[in-house]
RNA sequence: GCGCGGUUAGCUCAGUGGUAGAGCACUUCCCUGACACGGAAGGGGUCACAGGUUCGAACCCUGUAUCGCGCACCA
């Protein structure tokens, strides 16, 4: 068969992902016997493109299922989408404004989802199929989706379930309002930024003492119409004196001044170092402010629109205006009045909507919060301690011990330090607001009377009648509140009453709605679904084989950015849900380990963004590269727990490798195939030996890698394995049997190559799952091989053991062949330099004279000149060297590259002066060493020997040196 | 303010007490019968700084500087 001679990927991948897909071999079977192993995707929008952070992490993830594979288990890699409720819903609203000029109220909000769904439909498989062309190998037909009919029965269930319990709650707060998307957020999705404004200093007059006038500082100027009090410390000599009495509000202009008289309050909250002292307070439009308004009682005057403009309590000349335009108009309502004393130009941090990237405003409204379940589990089941130390000096020999015999039956996150952010978080855990005012997501399952009931005495007549039977039915999943508090219109203390309605009762819902009941328009917060994603997508509530099987999962691939949003709810959700008995699990904790990956910066170290569009298509990187170079490069520069500098070179230094493992397997092809079933322990040379143990040391490091997490160093001990061991090294080395006449030999030689390339070919398997599988059919490793042992595909084939104690014998693979043969190779490398110092052309074939230290075998001579390029390489013990002869010094024996008449003294001279230089230093530095008797008496002797040894190794090499210089004089 | 992480070759980073490493970039040579997406040889580092522990420190301790991240923030 013709084998081209770069690698071509685009046809191959395309070929074995369709194999695969149609082998079922991304398929996981509960009921298999195999151990299980399981990951749950992080599930990206539905509507999202591929990014290189999901390159990142979900390469290691498949890296992580295919090696599970290869080790014997039962793998689940169960893949999704999430609906990602604001990103999609804003990315509806602006085609629609684009292609339509409409907004989502024209149409109305069924409509709207109607049209979101549609969205949905459109560009909804696009990630997925990105994800297919990366090589993932999800088990798609477990794909699920958080809106899915059975996913929202379970997010449904979930709400009802804590609602009981009386975790969940409907409540007036203060929320962070986003007035772009106009809903309220999570304090996570709030992110602080530094903003440079102006501090601005006013004065007010106090009302009892009209000498008396305050300052008081503020950022916000336009809030002053809502301010309701003016507190200061009552512990501040300054001012204690006057709590009690009253100040004269500046804003708005036209009111009269009684009407603007607030209170000097004392609260202890006001820090009289800070500003002037003295604090506006305005409940309206600041958390602390309303927490003071509470203890004081005090009014609060909201003066904004939830789309962040003034509304008419803001006076004439706000009113209307945008929040910041407002801002510079206030500042000139105060400066005309004369009371603007003084503004700096100041910075300081400002609380910004993550997802509109506008500042964030308190604001007062209704939502339902969430406090949170199994808070003190879930932080007591992350492992606090670093165990990497153990796990490196452990699992080295013990490739299966990550999920079969967990150390502990703590939860491990890696890197570990996360595991201190994520218990300070949980340790200061606030209580989380659910709802969002948006169309698209899980609508609130709450009914309470609508506005027309609640208004029309004999309406709320009827509701309350059908509540209380509703109440007295006590259908499970259907929970009735009446709250104590609420106006009272007839027999119902109206708006607070309250009808939670489990999954399943549809026909209940059309008769609540006739009896006068409406449904909360509220939707829940995406992470309020995407927290139930390792159970929900596995079937629960119901006892699956699924869940029986792979649930806890294994181990969970994400970015410490979703460590709060994410992590830690799935954790909490994991033991709210999943202890009860009837599961039988050991645990109810959602993953065994977690593995945060870094975040994917520019190769200046800026976060990928699509604004600076400095974020590469991964699309386009497969398509010139491929997809196994760009998973190649992006894990080659992944350490664990650091952030990543993608360069587009590391994709190129990728696809430079799969060409060259591409060539190692062409090379091999071309030896004319007659490979023999076993190696022949007799007929190994030195270079074989040394090869095998250099693989046998390749597989227990890069095993160790992998068990540990270290994608980086797996990947870079397998590239200086294959490149710099095998094939600059060993193949080169194998040609002076190959090109030689010995068949026996040959064959042999062909069957060390063909048992190091199959072994290489499974190492690289996961990371390059399309090349390998290609080479592995291509090169016949398939044939003899049992069906689900790699016959069909190397997904299944065996990942390599080191070699035991047994084979070693047998193959007589003594590490003394490590030392000789990198003795040799050394001797070839200083050759090579001769021929450097003597300026002669790489290609021009030259003598060079050896004179050994001890006997070396012929073949190792034959290796040597094969190497060096040599006409010949004679071996004369007793050679006397012409003067300026270049000579190398090595282990094995001197060697010198004699050249008729075309010698370079001076430059010769320079080379040995360096020599004998480099020498000199390093013998001063041993002997300092040895020469200091603290040294001498307190080093382990062990080390002492090595320090004695090298004394007497470098002396050895420096001696000659002396000579050729002396010569080179004389 | 509190916490975390980094600072090692021009660049990106390995390196957990015993002779400073890799890849890329650079210099020179080579299209030698797997591979120019390749091969060979080479140059290049006071391991941020200052103390300390130790026979010995890139590594352990203390402090400083600096960059990044997270949390909390006062008008």
């Amino acid at each position: 068969m013709e084998i081209p001679k770069a690698y071509e990927p685009q046809s191959v991948e395309e070929k074995w992902y369709d194999f695969w897909l149609k082998q079922n071999c991304f398929m996981a079977n509960p009921k298999s016997l195999k151990p299980a192993y399981s990951i749950v995707i992080p599930p990206p929008n539905v509507t999202g493109m591929l990014h290189m952070g999901h390159v990142l992490n979900n390469t290691i993830q498949d890296i992580l299922s295919r090696k599970a594979r290869m080790d014997g288990k039962e793998v689940l890699w169960l893949p999704g989408t999430d609906h990602a409720g604001i990103a999609t819903q804003m990315q509806v609203e602006r085609a629609l404004k684009k292609e339509e000029r409409k907004t989502k109220y024209d149409l109305g909000r069924e409509e709207f989802l109607k049209r979101v769904w549609a969205w949905k439909e459109k560009h909804g498989g696009i990630i997925i199929n990105q994800l297919k062309k990366l090589g993932c190998s999800c088990d798609w037909t477990r794909e699920r989706f958080t809106m899915d009919p059975e996913y929202s029965r379970c997010v449904q269930k979930v709400f009802v379930e804590l609602y009981k319990k009386g975790l969940i709650y409907r409540g007036k707060r203060m929320v962070n309002w986003c007035p772009v998307s106009q809903t309220a957020l999570s304090d996570e999705e709030v992110e602080m930024k530094p903003q440079k404004g102006f501090m601005y200093y006013f004065k007010v007059q106090v009302s009892e003492e009209p000498n008396t006038w305050l300052t008081i500082a503020t950022t916000r100027p336009e809030t002053i119409p809502g301010d309701t009090a003016v507190a200061v410390n009552p512990r501040d000599p300054r001012y204690a004196h006057l709590i009690g009495k009253h100040v004269i509000r500046p804003l708005p202009v036209h009111l009269p001044a009684e009407k603007k008289l607030i209170p000097i309050i004392g609260d202890e909250h006001v820090d009289f170092e800070f500003g002037t002292g003295v604090l506006k307070v305005t409940p309206a439009h600041d958390k602390a402010d309303f927490e003071i308004g509470q203890r004081h009682k005090l009014p609060v005057v909201d003066i904004m629109n939830p789309d962040g403009t003034m509304n008419d309590l803001a006076g004439e000349s706000l009113a209307g205006l945008d929040r910041f335009e407002a801002r510079d108009v206030a500042v000139e309502r105060l400066k005309e009045l004369g009371v603007l004393v003084e503004e700096k130009p100041y910075e300081h941090n400002v609380g910004f909507s993550q997802r509109a990237d506008v500042p964030i405003e308190p604001r007062l409204s209704e939502q339902w919060f969430l406090k949170y379940p199994a808070v003190e589990q879930s932080k007591e089941c992350v492992d606090q301690e670093d165990r990497s130390a153990e796990h490196r000096s452990t699992r080295i020999e013990d490739g299966d011990s990550r999920s079969d015999a967990p150390r502990s039956d703590k939860m491990h996150f890696h890197p570990q330090r996360w595991a201190k952010v994520y218990d300070h978080w949980l340790t200061n855990i606030q209580d989380w607001c659910i709802s969002r005012q948006l169309w698209w997501g899980h609508q609130v399952p709450v009914w309470r009377p609508s506005e027309k009931t609640n208004s029309n005495p004999e309406l709320l007549d009827k509701a309350w009648v059908f509540a209380k039977q509703l109440e007295e039915n006590n259908h499970s999943g259907v929970i009735v509140r009446f709250p104590e508090t609420g106006e009272s219109i007839g027999r119902l203390k109206a708006i607070t009453c309250e009808i939670c309605i489990g999954p399943g009762h549809d026909e209940l819902t059309k008769k609540l709605e006739e009896s006068g009941f409406t449904q909360d328009p509220d939707v829940l917060d995406t992470w309020f679904s995407s927290w139930l994603w390792p159970f929900a997508t596995m079937g629960w509530p119901e006892q699956t084989e699924t869940l029986k099987k792979f649930y806890p999962t294994t181990d969970l691939v994400t970015g410490p950015d979703i460590i709060f949003f994410w992590v830690a709810r799935m954790i909490m959700a994991g033991y709210e849900f999943m202890s009860e008995p009837k599961f039988g699990l050991s645990d109810a904790m959602p993953f065994r380990n977690v593995y945060f990956t870094g975040i994917i910066r520019d190769k200046q170290g800026r976060k990928m963004s699509k604004t600076l569009g400095n974020s590469p298509d991964p699309l386009d990187l497969i398509a010139r590269y491929g997809a196994d170079a760009l998973r190649f490069g992006t894990m080659r520069s992944a350490p664990l727990g650091q952030d990543v500098l993608f360069d587009e070179k590391d994709v190129e230094l990728g696809r430079n490798f799969c060409n060259k493992l591409w060539n190692a397997c062409r090379f091999r092809q071309m030896q004319s195939g007659q490979a023999q079933e076993e190696i022949n322990p007799q007929l190994l040379s030195s270079d074989d030996k040394w090869i095998l143990l250099k693989l046998d040391a390749a597989i227990s490091e890069i095993t160790a890698a992998l068990n540990n997490y270290n994608f980086s160093t797996a990947v870079q001990a397998l590239y200086r394995f294959f490149w710099n061991e095998y094939c600059d090294w060993y193949v080169e080395a194998s040609k002076a049997v190959l090109y030689g006449d010995d068949t026996a030999r040959k064959a042999n030689t062909i069957a060390v190559i063909d048992f190091v390339l199959s072994h290489t070919l499974r190492l690289f398997h996961p990371f390059l799952p399309f090349i390998t599988e290609e080479l592995w059919h291509g090169m016949g490793y398939a044939e003899d091989m049992p069906d689900d042992q790699g016959g069909k595909t190397i997904m299944y084939a065996r990942w390599p053991k080191p070699l035991d104690e047994d084979f070693k014998g047998h193959y007589g693979l003594d590490d003394c062949y490590l030392d000789m043969v990198n003795a040799k190779y050394e001797l070839v490398t200083q050759g090579r330099n001769l021929r450097r110092t003597g300026n002669i052309s790489a290609s021009k074939r030259v003598k060079y004279i050896f004179k050994p230290v001890n006997f070396t075998p012929p073949r190792d001579l034959e290796v040597i000149k094969l190497l060096l390029n040599a006409e010949a390489v004679e071996v004369n013990e007793s050679y006397q060297a012409a003067k300026g002869t270049p000579s190398a010094r090595t282990e094995l024996g001197e060697l010198y590259l004699p050249l008729e008449g075309l010698v370079d003294v001076a430059a010769e001279k320079v080379r040995l002066g360096k020599e004998k230089e480099k020498l000199e230093g390093d013998i001063a530095k041993t002997e300092q060493k040895l020469a200091n008797p603290n040294f001498v008496q307190k080093v382990p002797p062990q080390v002492l020997a090595e320090h004695q040894q090298r004394l007497i190794d470098l002396q050895a090499k420096l001696d000659p040196v002396l000579e050729a210089l002396k010569a080179l004089e004389g």
